[in-house]
DNA sequence: AGAACCACCTGGCAGC
DNA sequence: TGCTGCCAGGTGGTTC
């Protein structure tokens, strides 16, 4: 579940499970991930207390007595607040046994997620290129505009850098670019004032509508104490190839940029 | 310098 | 059934 409408969805259900438990143990069954989790985890983390849970982009970050720990989901990652009976399945990678009994687990199928811990936050190289916020103020369309000057690459492509936006992924740039009315081969660098400015609200409302909804839930279920998301029904073109467009009715249309899919309407994106 | 492609993984599904 | 190939919400590093 990993766009910024999932992880802080994630963020706040976790929030009122997490935040002034002490860790007591923890337990990686699996370093293998994105990244190997930080050696030494366990000897750093026993005895801290979690103070707050903050998102940036995509990141999850965790403030600690020292330093936070950084979870990123990957494509299937997840956490979870478990009962201390559950038993961990295949790919329970991570367990933090908390002070009231109950455990926070990371689970990654595909192991694209990321658990380590960071000293300083402002010095992390992960954390350092990420781009604008889109749910923060300074996320304007003269900003895009900016960051955007001179770049040929597809609009898609880019509102999916994270150097330049930062959470906004497959899903949600097809679904902002459609209520934008924006095709997303066009050029960054091309896209005419006006049309930033429709993109940059587009890209704040269909993130927080998504939010609203729990995030969206694809093939994926949602353990533990996080319900699935339901703003995949309300996707206007994500995975409807074929189905009529709920503007105009004409069928959506699907296409491959960089290797990803792209969903939009040939009639409403000009 | 900038943009496309690859690699890293597992699992689910369609088609044979 | 079981196999094969393809697809999947991310992203840093490599290649062109």
């Amino acid at each position: 579940m990993p766009e910024l409408p999932e992880v802080e969805t994630a963020r706040r259900s976790l929030e009122p499970h997490v935040v002034g438990r002490r860790i007591i143990r923890v337990r990686v069954r699996e370093r293998r991930l994105r990244w190997p989790v930080t050696p030494g985890l366990a000897a750093r983390l026993s005895g801290l207390t979690v103070h707050a849970i903050r998102r940036r982009g995509k990141y999850l970050l965790f403030e600690l007595d020292r330093g936070h720990l950084l979870v990123h989901y990957g494509m299937t990652g997840s956490l979870s607040v478990c009962p201390p009976t559950r038993r961990a399945g295949k790919h329970d990678h991570v367990d933090l046994a908390l002070d009231d009994g109950t455990t926070l687990r990371f689970h990654d199928p595909r192991r694209f997620g990321a658990v380590l811990w960071v000293a300083e936050l402002g010095r992390h190289p992960l954390l350092a290129s990420i781009g604008l916020e889109p749910l923060e103020g300074g996320f304007t369309a003269q900003a895009l505009a900016r960051l955007a000057r001179g770049k040929r690459q597809p609009v898609k492509s880019f509102l999916m850098d994270g150097r330049m936006v930062a959470g906004v992924g497959n899903i949600y740039a097809s679904e902002a670019l459609f209520a934008a009315g924006v095709r997303p081969s066009t050029a960054a660098g091309r896209l005419s004032r006006a049309r930033w400015e429709r993109v940059a609200r587009s890209i704040v409302d269909t993130l927080s509508q998504a939010i609203e909804a729990g995030g969206s839930t694809l093939r994926d279920f949602v353990g533990g104490e996080g319900k699935p998301g339901s703003y995949q029904e309300r996707h206007a073109v994500y995975g409807r190839e074929g189905q009529p467009c709920p503007k105009c009715g004409g069928p959506i249309g699907h296409t491959r940029q960089s290797g990803r899919s792209t969903f939009y309407c040939p009639r409403c994106q000009r």
